[in-house]
DNA sequence: AAGAAACCAGACTAGTGGGTCGGTTTAGAG
DNA sequence: CTCTAAACCGACCCACTAGTCTGGTTTCTT
């Protein structure tokens, strides 16, 4: 099965340079001939591999984009202490310009959702549902701390997923430009105010 | 000067009609024909009054979208009582589905700034210092409400606005489905939450 | 060794969409 | 009524790009 293993390289070649340059430069805007050019591949490679472009970016959605939410946003929830500094950590963090050259600024899920929203259904559906996930594992974190006591019973926990996540998509349009490094440091602070306002009061006493 | 009228007639259809389609399919999957047929004007009408696809987008930007957004956003956050619920209720409003067929959802703001920031600078340029005047006079109320005893002493009002414009923002993406009706509720009784936050205490005696 | 299957090169097709250009209509001034 | 200039028309041009096709090369199987 030599193939199958140069097959599966060649394609993860191809769906990591592609989302790279789709990042960079969004989907539309980006030509096959662009990705295929860096690789050193050609047409005749490509639809070897992948039935159409749709196709191909299907395949990087849920391989390595579907892996990055997961790693970046989901997993870090999981610990057994309050959720409240668990999900500023994991927001902090992904806001973080990439170390290197990786994939900066809890990249492009906004970005990708925008740019799909008035022009495939298909691609957009595949996104809409990764942000779900995200938001039914931040809905039951935020039920659990609610349980043991971290989080004001009052709370309506969807709501405030929901609130989560749109400060998050939304710091990401405002990031775009160059002028960044305290605009995420003013997010987690006013995020920290939100959190204290929702948190179980500590009465001391 | 009638021949001056009949031109601002017509650049007047084409804006509006540009706003309109552009913000329903985006720019980028917008043709100049999609536009033209839909006004019976040709090619020709269209260069004789814009010199290209994206000088009139300008000209769209700098009436129809600024109007808009101080319509909207700016003007009613100058009254003289507590700016809390008078940002609130601006905001609330910006998000309401468009009476009868009128741009809706506080319109295309986020979904414009994504879609050209990778693509065209000056565009996004021009979008931004829109963002911009809204900050600045987010900024400014805010500050006048800890003047005037309203907001907590130890608030960024730079950060706050940020962080508002940012959840703002966000919702808009969250908002591009269907299912919105309770969205837009959860995210202003969040922010509620998020406002007591930032109030100054009333302490009670 | 030979044949098949996977892999890849690159010219070509077809469709799209911004922008151009010469000609035609319309409307107001004299 | 004429004459001129602005407003407008629409066929055409050109650059670009997703997708096809043919043919060649490597790699595995038998």
């Amino acid at each position: 099965m030599q193939m199958t293993l140069k097959r599966r390289e060649t394609m993860h070649r191809l769906c990591g340079k592609g989302l790279e340059i789709f990042n960079e430069k969004g989907y539309y805007n980006t030509s096959l001939d662009d990705i295929l050019n860096e690789l050193s591949l050609s047409k005749g490679a490509f639809y070897h591999h992948f039935k159409s472009k749709e196709d191909y970016f299907i395949n990087i959605v849920q391989n390595l984009i579907v892996q990055k939410v997961y790693a970046l946003l989901v997993e870090p929830l999981n610990t057994c202490e309050n959720p409240l500094p668990a999900i500023l950590e994991s927001l902090e963090n992904a806001l973080e310009p990439g170390k290197k050259n990786e994939m900066a600024y809890g990249f492009m899920l906004n970005d990708f959702l925008t740019e799909f929203n008035k022009r495939n259904e298909e691609i957009s559906n595949h996104l809409k549902s990764i942000l779900s996930v995200w938001e039914v594992n931040l809905v039951s974190v935020l039920k659990r701390g609610k349980v043991d006591g971290h989080i004001a019973r009052h709370v309506d926990c969807e709501g405030a997923a929901t609130y989560i996540i749109a400060s998050f998509l939304g710091m990401r349009s405002l990031m775009m430009d160059s002028t960044n490094g305290q605009l995420k440091y003013q997010y987690i602070q006013q995020l920290k105010q939100y959190f204290n306002a929702i948190a179980a009061q500590r009465v001391a006493a």
